[in-house]
This record gives C-alpha cells, sequence and structure tokens, in this order.
DNA sequence: TTTTGAGTTGTTCGA
DNA sequence: GTCGAACAACTCAAA
C-alpha cells in the first residue's frame, strides 16, 4: 500500500515520449507510490556514439524538443513533472535515485544494441547502490527474438516475415494513460533551451514548424483522422505525392508518441467498422509491418547503417562526386522529379515515400554514389529519420538489401514523376521555377520547345539546370556495374 | 529431404 | 497505343 513516505520511482523516458501505452508509467503510477519522470539527453555514454549508434540529426533534434515540452505539458496535467538532465544515463540514473530515494527505477525496452547497452549500465549502476530496476515492454509489436527461421536466424524476406508476425501476435490491449500521478518533491533539472535542439541563427526549422505538430495529442488525432477520413483509397492514394494519402505518423512513432500497439488496435478498430475498407486498412498495418521488419533486421546486424547485408557489395566500385552530391542534396540535379522531394525534405523535414524510392535510386543508380552518402543526408534531415527504416531501406534501393531486388530495377525519374504526379502539381509546389510549364514536359522540362520553355520563364542551365546526367547514360552505366558486380 | 514457387514499390523492347 | 517477355539470384515456406 502506498504511504505518504513510500519511497518514488523513477520512470526513465527514451524514445517513448507519451502517457498512454506506457508500461513503465503505467506500472510506476499503479503503485501509488509518488513519481518521478525523468529524459536524460545523453551524448556522452559510449554506446550512443560511433560506431552503431549515432547522435540525432539535426531535423530529429529539432523534433525532439518540441515532443519533450509537449510531454513536460502532459506530465503536468496529470500533477507531475518532467525532470530533464544531460549527460551519462548510468551516472545520472544512479545519482538521481540516490538524491531522491527511489526505490525503483522503471523504463520501457528499445531493441536496439546501442539502447540495450546503456540500459544495461543503468540496471548495473543501479544495482551497486540497490536500486531496483524494472524492464518494462518494448517499442515494438513482437519481441525480434519471437521471429527466426529455421536457422535461428532473423528472416530476411518480408511476407513469410509479417505473416508470421501477424499470426502469432496478440498484443495486450493498449494502456490507459494515468489519470493522475502521485507527484514527488521537485528535482532541479536542466532547462530545455540549454540543450540548443533547436536552431537559433540561422533559423532553418521555419518548414518544420509549418508542417508539423510534434506530441502525443496530435499524434492520435491524427491517427483518428486518417482512419475515419484517410484511408479509403490508401493502396493507390499513397503513392501519390500530389495528395494527401499517407497517415504521416511516422515521426510520431520514431519518438514514441504513438506506440505500434497503439496504431494496430486503432487500425483493426476501424477494420472491424468498415469491412469495405480493409484492403486500404491491410495495406497500411504492412507499412507498420515494414517498420517493424526493419527494426528487426537493425536488431539482428546493429551495423546495418555501415554494413551491406549482401557482403558482394562491399567491393562495389562508387564513386566519389562531390559535386554532384551536392546536387543531389540541393534538389539541382535536373530531374524535376528529384528535385521536388529533395527540397521537400529540406523544408519540411520529410519526403513521400514513393520520391523517396525516386531520388534514392538516383543517387544510387544514377549517380553511382556509396548509399550510405545518402543514408547520411537522410538522416539529418528527416524528423521521421529510423535507425532501422533508414539504412533498411537506403540498402533495399541500392540492391544490397534484404530483398529479391533485381539489379536491374533502376527507377526512370521521368516516367515516375508522369506516373505518380501526373498534372505536376507536386513538382510546381516544391520547384516553383518550373510552376508554369505544362503538365506534358514538367517531368522533363529539356523537352520541351524553346518556346514553350520562354512563356513559362525557363531558362535551362540558369533558372534550372540540365540533367547532370542523362538517364540512359546513367542506365546503362549503372547495369553495367551491377554486372560486374555479380560477375566477380 | 528435396523441390518448387513466390517474393513492396520497375523498365525497356519488340510484337 | 497495349502487352508480354526478359532482365538474376537468393530466402523462405509449403508441398
Amino acid at each position: 500500500m502506498a504511504t505518504k513516505s513510500a519511497a518514488p520511482c523513477i520512470v526513465w523516458f527514451r524514445e517513448d515520449l507519451r502517457l498512454s501505452d506506457h508500461p513503465a508509467l503505467h506500472a510506476a503510477s499503479a503503485t501509488g507510490a509518488p513519481v518521478i519522470c525523468l529524459y536524460v539527453f545523453d551524448e556522452t555514454s559510449s554506446p550512443l556514439r560511433a560506431p552503431h549508434g549515432r547522435p540525432l540529426g539535426g531535423a530529429a533534434r529539432w523534433w525532439l524538443a518540441q515532443s519533450l515540452r509537449n510531454l513536460q505539458a502532459s506530465l503536468q496535467r496529470a500533477g507531475a513533472s518532467l525532470v530533464l538532465r544531460r549527460g551519462s544515463a548510468a551516472e545520472i540514473i544512479a545519482g538521481l535515485a540516490r538524491d531522491s530515494g527511489a526505490g525503483t527505477v522503471l523504463w520501457n525496452e528499445i531493441a536496439q544494441a546501442p539502447h540495450r547497452a546503456v540500459a544495461d549500465q543503468v540496471a548495473a549502476s543501479l544495482m551497486a547502490i540497490g536500486v531496483t530496476a524494472q524492464r518494462c515492454g518494448g517499442d515494438l509489436l513482437a519481441d525480434p527474438n519471437s521471429i527466426r527461421n529455421k536457422e535461428g536466424r532473423g528472416m530476411r524476406v518480408f511476407t513469410p516475415f509479417w505473416r508470421r508476425l501477424q499470426a502469432s501476435l496478440d498484443p495486450p490491449r493498449p494502456l490507459p494513460a494515468p489519470r493522475k500521478l502521485c507527484p514527488a518533491a521537485d528535482l532541479a533539472g536542466d532547462r530545455l533551451e540549454s540543450w540548443h535542439l533547436e536552431p537559433a541563427r540561422p533559423d532553418w526549422a521555419g518548414g518544420l514548424r509549418e508542417t508539423w505538430k510534434p506530441g502525443e495529442i496530435s499524434a492520435r488525432s491524427r491517427l483518428t483522422a486518417f482512419l475515419a477520413d484517410g484511408v479509403a483509397g490508401y493502396c493507390t492514394g499513397r503513392d501519390r505525392p500530389d495528395r494527401i494519402g499517407t497517415s504521416g505518423l511516422s515521426p510520431h512513432l520514431r519518438f514514441g508518441e504513438i506506440s505500434p500497439r497503439q496504431v494496430w488496435h486503432a487500425a483493426g478498430f476501424a477494420a472491424a467498422e468498415r469491412p469495405a475498407l480493409s484492403a486500404d486498412i491491410d495495406k497500411f498495418l504492412s507499412e507498420l509491418g515494414w517498420r517493424e521488419f526493419c527494426r528487426h533486421l537493425l536488431f539482428d546486424v546493429p551495423d546495418l547503417m555501415v554494413r551491406n547485408l549482401q557482403p558482394a557489395f562491399d567491393g562495389f566500385a562508387w564513386r566519389h562526386d562531390d559535386m554532384a552530391l551536392r546536387a543531389w542534396q540541393r534538389g539541382l540535379t535536373g530531374y524535376p522529379i528529384v528535385d521536388a522531394g529533395m527540397r521537400q525534405l529540406w523544408h519540411c523535414g520529410v519526403m513521400h515515400n514513393r520520391v523517396r524510392m525516386v531520388a534514392a535510386s538516383f543517387l544510387v543508380k544514377h549517380l553511382l554514389i556509396d548509399w550510405r552518402q545518402g543514408e547520411r543526408w537522410f538522416w539529418d534531415t528527416l524528423v521521421d529519420a529510423d535507425a532501422g527504416s533508414n539504412p533498411a531501406n537506403w540498402q533495399w534501393v541500392a540492391g544490397c538489401g534484404a530483398d529479391a531486388a533485381p539489379y536491374f530495377r533502376v527507377f526512370n525519374p521521368v516516367l515516375q514523376g508522369e506516373k505518380f504526379d501526373p498534372d505536376g502539381f507536386y513538382v510546381r509546389r516544391w520547384v516553383p521555377e518550373l510552376a508554369q510549364l505544362p503538365a506534358r514536359v514538367i517531368h522533363q522540362p529539356w523537352s520541351a520547345a524553346p518556346l514553350e520553355l520562354k512563356a513559362a520563364g525557363v531558362e535551362l542551365g540558369r533558372t534550372y539546370p540540365e540533367p547532370i546526367i542523362d538517364h540512359k547514360v546513367g542506365r546503362e552505366r549503372a547495369l553495367a556495374a551491377y554486372a560486374r558486380l555479380r560477375g566477380a
């Protein structure tokens, strides 16, 4: 039974910046003891640094700051507060446990090697001072150890993986948010601003602020709105960058503002209510499955962001071309769909999924630049940069990943643009210097008649670049390079 | 045990 | 214009 003098619990928040379906917070709250909520900004613990842990990218740091503010506000409404500390998690948590007289520290597991290593350090430092460490349910639908092939390895093909996971899955209902938390005595913490997570001069976050509302509340209303109005037609609509056809949940999931389990249950409920939408909802859920698949892959291959899943690629002769890399990063390749995507990324911290594939394929295949260069750029610029999805999908595009990828699959940026942005709305939005071109040529301005270009105010090579590589030339060069790889 | 079929996202070429 | 074939190679599940 809780009493006034009960020792407080510490709940250590990490990539689970929410109150609902938060096993550690729920368990702490259920004891009735005072709850200390803690977030540690840890850039010093060695497992979180190179080689396989990485500091957050710039866009993700911005998101984290907003999300922590939201979490602070939500906790305050529940009667508690969030203590912010910066430094080594093991030292800070043990120190706080000692200072506050806490008996237990609780946290949710993260199925990633660097995070597990830090959690192990924390657990060890707590054991040394006689404080209980309670590790709660993880951040995935299924424990990676539970989905294995006959050899005991993680699975490398999505469909069997997803079938297996769905068959074995019976996730418990999401936990409710604690209504009222028993507050602990005030503890000193850092001011969020002192962490400098947000850009100051120059302030490049304007586009992020216009685009996103981080935090648990908007994550849940986004999910609700998507399942009510947005999911119909998802199977095809998700491929259209010129429309709002996706859920936009990825950055919320990335920071745990909503759990995959909550998404799973809400989608299942929606499918039961509206059977006509079940195909669209299944497709949506399979995207959650891909996130899961990539995380399981990362669990097996902690250096996924640097190591080719297929070792045959280790000797691949990538080109070193800083000019081309920079043109790609800035959205100045001369291919409108690629440039639109790269500029959307820079402005909003996100890029439509279909366009990600086209832009990534362009870097890797047309420019023959190492996928790791692209992965790193995305890591720094995406608000939803995910330790699993980002490298796994880059490897998928490069053909060295978990996929029966035909090496000859080279996206044609003109065809992709014409197919998925047929009126050119997406290009017009993000490449305004082409906005006046007719749809017929907007994905290949070099093929427009001189008068057409003039009427649209386009002067190739001056107002908008010529293609930095001809599609046919680039495609054949890529096929030749990949053919050499097979011959070797 | 061995074999067989299927597997997120494509493009080009020639009939 | 549409349509089918060709473009490899490996993992996993089911027969």
